[in-house]
RNA sequence: GGUCCCAUCGUUUAGCGGCCUAGGACACCGCCCUCUCACGGCGGCAGCAGGGGUUCAAAUCCCCUUGGGAUCACCA
């Protein structure tokens, strides 16, 4: 074995290009986490290449089967699909690591055999003790002292039953690569010790088992957050093992996407609500408006236009042009970009993705009634401009599913009422009672209400329209008023008024 | 402490030596539209962290400083 990296690079750039994506199955769905994923898709889709996705559940203390189930539902939620992984299979199954023990017993083999990884029976505190006996800063970690270690030696810690774990002899040389968002990085020789592959129980550790499912399974692109990018070069000298065992063929390249930042200068953490995928979710984002935003964390598509679909994002994205600087989350611009994605929306489309909105508010019912359809219908259009998220709907709209008696007034609209209040309604009272039920609609109630309280009483709209809108909606806030009217009709839309005028 | 990464308006981003009097978006503030809230339109506020070089010319290249962050596990 030689100590200098002599494995080439990928160099693969189009249609043999392989990403993947390999989360651990660990707690919610980070944004960050499903902004990796993101960006490894659009790099597969837009140069013709592929997506592969693979889970890392080897430990077992940590990772859940509704983590999983979690990562599932929200690729699929987010129409983020792969071509070779869990649920798909592929030529290079299992391809969740925890069934994959004895492709990996198998490396260990090879990688023993070429004298790639030796044997290592130093606990961590015999480690620190030495270090601190030589002089040596504790933090430094292994001294690389066994590399040599005679049969002899061995068999007299095996007596004392001791196991060892394996390490990789790490090649005593700079290691350079070219990340695709960074540029050329060099790690000085000597940056890090020889580092455990494999623990004394035969486990082998994240540390090997990483780059070998991705040398295994080809994979030629590495995406992935910037907290792997100081076991790089780790990678790198294991891939060089891998390479003069005859194991792989060559190296991926690297890209280390940007944090992923919360308020301040930290970590967007996973304790943060926004930080949790189902959060926004929940809060009724849609998969268009929040793909948009987490592609613009670290990404543009150009510089004057951040408003854009996934084929748009598909056809343009490159990793080069991922910034290395970290990127905050900031959750109004999000929730812009999700009320402009909820505008593009077609009518139907709109109408049925607040259908669950609805349904888990108690508005509608799992199946909508002929009449509830007819009022959603005609709400719809009222309120697509006017949301930012889905979950704003149903306090929008609730009035127009309701009777009379069960529209209670808000305290903020009451607050806002003006002193002639019932005099208004009296007013409007009388003069949609003087519409037929047949033209009670938008135009004509407008035209007769602008008559009564504008014209004839000389009111300001503000204070004309005011009572009204309390008075069937409950709320100081409503959809178009005169639309809302000609949808509760002539006898409900009095009804409301009079009750109204009655409490005030 | 060792090693590595990062640095343009409040936030995000354009900029890859002259097009920069630094552009856009979100946020914020006015105004217009208007039955509320939105949408839409118009206008405004606001930035190259600091210092040295290189160059006829630097936001852009180099170095240093400062500030932020990551990583140094028999976790992933």
């Amino acid at each position: 074995m030689s100590s200098l990296i002599t494995a080439p690079f990928s160099t693969a750039t189009g249609a043999d290009v392989k990403v993947r994506f390999c989360p651990s199955p660990t707690g919610l769905p980070h944004v960050g986490l499903i902004r990796t994923a993101l960006f490894n898709w659009a790099y597969a889709r837009h140069t013709g290449g592929s997506f592969l996705f693979r889970i890392e559940d080897t430990d077992a203390e940590r990772d859940s089967e509704e983590s999983f189930d979690m990562i599932l539902d929200a690729l699929g939620w987010l129409g983020l699909t792969w071509d070779e992984g869990v649920n798909v299979g592929g030529p290079a199954e299992p391809y969740r690591q925890s069934e994959r023990s004895h492709i990996y017993l198998d490396v260990i083999e090879k990688l023993k055999a070429s004298g790639h990884i030796y044997e290592s029976y130093l606990t961590g505190e015999e480690i620190d003790v030495r270090n601190k006996a030589a002089g040596r800063a504790v933090q430094l970690g292994y001294d690389n002292s066994e590399r040599d270690l005679t049969e002899e030696q061995k068999a007299a810690y095996r007596t004392e039953g001791r196991s060892p774990a394996l390490r990789l002899r790490v090649p005593e040389t700079d290691i350079t690569f070219t990340d695709l968002v960074r540029g050329e990085i060099t790690f000085p020789a000597g940056s890090f010790p020889d580092f455990v592959v494999v623990r004394p129980n035969g486990q082998p550790l994240y540390t090997l088992v990483n780059p070998v499912d991705d040398a295994l399974m080809g994979v030629t692109h590495v995406l992935r957050g910037e907290d792997l990018l100081s076991s790089t070069p780790r990678q790198i000298a294991l891939y060089n093992a891998m390479y003069e065992a005859g194991i792989t063929k060559f190296i991926p390249q690297f890209g280390h996407l940007p944090y992923v930042m919360g308020e301040g200068t930290k970590k967007l953490s996973k304790r943060d609500p926004e930080a949790n995928l189902f959060h926004h979710r929940d809060r009724g984002f849609i998969p268009e408006g929040l793909l948009n935003y987490l592609s613009l964390l670290g990404w543009g598509l150009s510089a004057d236009q951040d408003i854009f679909t996934m084929e748009e994002l598909v056809a343009a994205f490159d990793v080069k042009n991922v910034n290395p600087n970290p990127a905050r989350f900031d959750q109004k611009k999000a929730d812009a970009i999700n009320a402009a994605h909820i505008r593009l929306l077609t009518l139907d489309d709109f109408k049925s993705r607040l259908m669950p909105y609805l349904q888990s508010a108690g508005i509608v019912g799992a199946t909508l009634s002929a009449e509830e359809d007819s009022i959603l219908t005609a709400v719809a259009p009222l309120i697509q401009e006017r949301l930012v998220v889905l979950s704003e709907a149903p306090d929008l709209v609730s009035f127009l599913f309701k009777t009379a008696d069960e529209i209670a007034i808000e305290d903020d609209a009451k607050a806002g009422l003006p002193e002639n209040t019932v005099e208004v309604l009296i007013a409007a009272i009388s003069a949609l009672e003087k519409l037929a039920e047949a033209e009670f609609k938008t135009e004509t109630v407008q035209a007769a209400l602008q008559a009564a309280l504008i014209d004839e009483l000389g009111l300001k709209p503000r204070v004309a329209f005011g009572p009204l809108r309390t008075g069937i909606s409950g709320r100081r806030i409503s959809p178009p008023l005169f639309e809302s009217m000609e949808i509760l009709g002539k006898a409900e839309t009095i009804t409301r008024l009079r009750a109204f005028a009655v409490a005030a």
